[in-house]
Formats: structure tokens, sequence, C-alpha cells
DNA sequence: CTCATTGCAAATGGTTTGCATTGGG
DNA sequence: CCCAATGCAAACCATTTGCAATGAG
């Protein structure tokens, strides 16, 4: 295991998440017209760190129309440009995607998501593929954690965080990624 | 592994699903009051036999508010007595807990849920733990199939079914379950 | 030029809340 | 009796849609 600036690097490096260009070439590649409001989205999102809402989105660009917004990240979600995210109280969360196979490292504390590949994970699907009956198609795996920065001078607030990991307790509003 | 009328079952069978009393019992033991509505509802969940959505119930239930339901439902999560799952489009589903851990299998046909506990995930989590920076505080993993039954007649059907594991593909509606 | 794309506003769907009323313990 | 729980309706919030106007190719 390699830590970099704090981040979770397992096994493989993630590559560079896109570009402006690269947003805008996914789009391109779809068939899609190149317009203001496009390039405007791609740029705020190759901005951000952090996952990030629709509503986040919508906010910073309030040149752009609401339903604008949600229309291309859907596209973009489409084009496997961006991931979106489902955070333990199943709001859900966009972040750039590297174009790979990999899972997500949710921060509870900060939003903060990660990517990583991890040989061990990979070995579950396939032994579950192998019993399951039927096809499998697909999976949803999110690992919670409370990163590093989170943890400091958050000592006491180890409250309601044992998030169980069958589906979740229903607890009230979500630790907000921004 | 064994195969119980179509059931995925692994390793560990099953416990039998809580029955009304059950439900009831979750509820006072959180000190809640035992009212008719209250009633009525651990009546139709234990009827149940797939997963549900909470409009699902309410519809049922024509003599109960929505509200109730809602607060109910929520109130028999947080007890443990039910699971809130997420179907691959984001949307909520819930069963009958079995209160062990254990994992979910939903079919996107039927939107049938079994529950499931296999060495093969408990591995990977618990790998995952020592690799992972800062506390793991929980996960989420559901696994997507179409079940043997829905499989049948379905040939033709595997047109989007690629599921990617990572988040989910921006699909329009969502096979719903009911 | 033409048709995809846009912004707006209204519609939606699922969930929550305020509040006066009801009924369980 | 009293306070938890209810039902209703209104409020909410994120997301979607209809439609006329706009602008990319």
């Amino acid at each position: 295991m390699t830590t970099i600036a704090g981040a979770l690097i397992l096994d493989v490096v993630i590559p560079a998440t896109p570009t402006e260009d690269d947003l805008i070439a996914a789009l391109e590649d779809r068939g899609c017209r190149i317009t203001q409001p496009r390039r405007d989205l791609a740029a705020s999102l190759t901005r951000r760190r952090d996952a990030f809402s629709a509503e986040d989105v919508a906010a910073e660009l309030d040149g752009v129309g609401r339903a604008t917004v949600y229309r291309t990240l859907r596209l973009l979600v489409d084009a496997g440009a961006l991931c979106k995210t489902t955070m333990p109280d199943g709001s859900p969360r966009y972040s750039l995607d590297n174009a790979r196979h990999h899972h997500h490292l949710v921060c509870v504390g900060c939003g903060r998501i990660d990517e990583f590949r991890h040989p061990a994970v990979e070995r579950m699907l396939r032994a579950m593929s192998a019993d399951v009956e039927g096809e499998l198609v697909g999976h949803r795996l999110e690992l919670y954690r409370r990163c590093g920065a989170c943890s400091v001078g958050e000592e006491g607030a180890k409250r309601d965080s044992r998030l169980h990991g069958q589906g979740e307790r229903s607890g009230r509003s979500p630790p907000l990624a921004r």
C-alpha cells in the first residue's frame, strides 16, 4: 500500500483524471454539439477535487439552467466520463472517472471520494459470480471511512458512525459533501 | 452452495425472517407504543416476500397515512428489523431483515432480494480494512443479477444489462419491483 | 438552414413536517 | 390523564419535462 497526499492508492496508481478537453471529447464522441454551457460545465467539473452534487454544480454556474446541468451530467455519466456514487444516506454524488474499473472510498466526514482498485475485491467478485444462481449483471460497492484529516479533532464524533454494511440505518441528514 | 426454491443460499442458511410479532417486539423494545396502524403495517410487511418500496406499503394500507408509513419504516430500519437496499438506479427498497450481518443479491428483473453471507466478502472487507487509511466505518455492497426465473423467456433482453460496478450508468426508469 | 440544445417554469415523485386530534399505557 | 402517535395537507427537495427561442454545424 502506498499513500500519496493522504489519498489511498492501492496496487494501481490512479490515472490522471480527465481534463476539460477530455470531457468535451467524450461528448463529441457521442455526437453531441459543443455549446457554451457545456464548455462551462466541463470547466467547472475539472476544477473540482472532491465529490459534488448536481446542485453544487448548478449553483456555481448560474448562467446555466438547472435542466442543462442535469442533462449534461447524465450525458457524461453515460459517456463514462463521470461516476455517480451513492452516499451512505442514498443521496447521489458525482466525481470524475478515470475510465477504468474501480471502486469508491467515500469519506463520511468531508465527502471526499477516492478511487481504488484492490485484488481482494476482484477476487471476491469472481468468487461470487461463480456461486450465484443466474447471471450477475452488476454490483455496487462503496467503502465508507473517516479519512485521516476528518479523524483529527473529531475524537468525540464517533457517535453514530457505526454504519453497518447491509443497506443503511436510516440516519438523518447525511454528512454533506460541500 | 445450496439452492432452495430458486433462492441462493451460501454458507449460512438464512434464519427465519421476522414474524409480525417480531416486528412489534422490535418497536416495543425501542419504547414505542403499539398502535393499530403499526399493527397493520407489521402485518402487511410480513406478508411480503420480495422487496418493496414505501409507496407499495402506503398503497396497500389506505387506512394508514403516508406519513405514518414512512415514519414507521424508518423506526423499523433503525430497530434493525428492516433493511433498506438500493436498486441500481438508486431508488430505495425495503426487505425484512434477518438480524445478522449479510449482503444483498438483487434481481434487476423482478426486484426480488435475497440475503447472503459469503466468506469471500468478509475476507475482502478484512483485507480492505487493513489497507485503508483512516477508520473504515461502513460499506455498501449489493450484487445485481437476473435471477433464474427472470432469465427464462428474456433471452433477447440482454440489451443494456451491462451494469458496471462503480456507481451506476444513468439508465432511465429502473426495473420496478412491483 | 435545420435540428440539437437551451432556459424557463411548471410538473413530478418521493419523502418530511406542522399541527390539531386521537388513543395507548 | 398525558404525551406519543396519527392523519391530513402543505412544504420540500432533487430531478424531469414541455415548449418556444437560440445557436452550432
